[in-house]
DNA sequence: ATATGAACATCATGTTCATTG
DNA sequence: CAATGAACATGATGTTCATAT
């Protein structure tokens, strides 16, 4: 089983793997993409926050959004100059997706109230 | 050595590690301690979050903060009914934990950041 | 060389066990 | 039993290797 209605025993900040996939999805939802655009459009869209994402995670989360029934995808043979073969990523059950963006939105929410509440806490 | 200056390769979000150590700080700057009335104290604080370090996590930090010079402590004997020794932090260098502090709040700062992107970018 | 994926390695942290008084 | 600490175990993620085109 994959790390579905996961969240670690403690409790602390939301994990880098949900935090990862609903942007996949997002991205995704706005334009089927493969799996190394995505990855590029992550590292820079994470630029300023010094955050770069590696790619096993990357094809690590979209693989269990595919187990887990998010996403599907099709190889296809690339045209062009190159001619290597890629996996385009599309979403497979909408309804599916977005309530797993609203229990990830919510752990976003709730570490969102931890930070602030270490920021106030420790700093005048 | 300790994982006095370290971030993690990928810079997601800030560890819990560090996370803990200031609120020890903090709390120790108000009044001197022992680690579990620390933990008892950051357990409270953090139920409404749904967050429970854990009492190793809170000692490896008490420890890590003891061998960077930041805290000190000494065993005493408790008085009363009970007789069990613990030990109680105290600030070692004061100029050392602002320093600490300061590029913790940073890393706190980029992860708000990161966390309000998500939301942002995520969430209409 | 680009894209994907698996294998392997390590770190961060959680869980359990031990000791002391 | 309260407090501390170490040992052990697992999980999350990073790094490296493999494969195909």
């Amino acid at each position: 089983m994959s790390a579905k209605g996961k969240r670690d025993r403690s409790g602390y900040l939301i994990k880098q793997r949900a935090f990862l996939k609903v942007y996949l999805l997002s991205s995704i939802e706005k334009q089927p993409n493969h799996g190394n655009a995505l990855l590029e459009e992550l590292i820079e869209k994470f630029k300023p926050y010094a955050y770069q994402p590696q790619h096993s995670e990357v094809y690590r989360a979209l693989h269990e959004l595919m187990e887990d029934g998010y996403l599907r995808r099709n190889k296809v043979t690339k045209e062009g100059s190159k001619y290597q073969e890629i996996a385009i990523y599309y979403i497979k059950d909408k309804d599916l997706v977005n309530a797993y963006k609203k229990t990830v939105k919510a752990d976003l929410e709730r570490s969102l109230g931890l930070i602030k509440k270490a920021l106030d806490d420790n700093y005048i």
